[in-house]
DNA sequence: TCATTGTTACGATTGTTTTCGTAAGCAATA
DNA sequence: TATTGCTTACGAAAACAATCGTAACAATGA
């Protein structure tokens, strides 16, 4: 599952991801309960993106018994680091550091936050 | 153009926008070369994607002689804000502490960019 | 004038994503 | 046993994105 596929997931199929990648394994009920909670599609509309999913190989699933319980086969980062490079590419001119400007400069940052960047930040002159 | 439009341009119309917005105006014909550079369509593609976008109101157009000319409708900048603002919320929990992290730990900076991001910081900090 | 060239308009096709309806199977239980 | 409820499988429709072919028209120059 840490290999990087070379496949990029739709809408629909990030937040099925997410809901995977927070509880490590579900069946379909379970990640259409999440889902449900904040967008109205059928249960049938869930279990049919899983199945497609699953043929695409964006998880994998045990089928042991009746009820199949899914899990994510493409990691968090590698999708991060995927849609990152992406965007990079389309909206920033390549530039990664432009993205890191905007991100700082347009959201909120507890003094927290902005250490633990400063932190990072250190780490990174010492090169 | 610099209002904040909510429309989610697709994939090829932010290609075209890339071109707008290098070139501030232009023609199908100077987007269309633009694009074949490192993209296969016809001129006839290019052109029915800028009249959509035109009905979105994504760009505007001058259709005073015979040649069309387009401009962006949609400013960079809010495109980026727009699609940052996505991606963190679906792929960093809405976290955009995290994204900045991911993009400073993943990609190389020169020294002179991490200067630039360390006098941000310093901004950021003094509030 | 007539052919050529470059332009817009627009319908149609293709492919992909998202959605749902329906059928079929299995298990629990009235 | 028969009913109910939960499950998967799967076809198909709807919405959207991307592509192209063809027609119509204007401007140019032979």
């Amino acid at each position: 599952m840490t290999t990087a596929k070379n496949i990029k997931p739709t809408d629909s199929e990030i937040e099925i991801l997410r809901v995977l990648w927070d509880k490590e394994k579900a069946t379909v009920r379970e990640v259409h309960e999440v889902l449900s909670a904040h967008k109205d599609a059928g249960y049938t509309t869930t279990l049919k993106l899983l199945q497609i999913m699953f043929e695409k190989g964006l998880v994998t699933r045990d089928d042991s018994s009746k009820t199949h319980i899914y899990r994510a086969n493409v990691s968090k980062e590698i999708t991060q680091k995927q849609f990152m490079g992406k965007m990079i590419h389309s909206l920033f001119s390549g530039s990664s550091t432009q993205l890191v400007m905007q991100a700082l400069g347009n959201h909120q940052h507890s003094k927290e936050e902005l250490e633990e960047i400063q932190q990072l930040l250190n780490n990174l002159k010492k090169k």
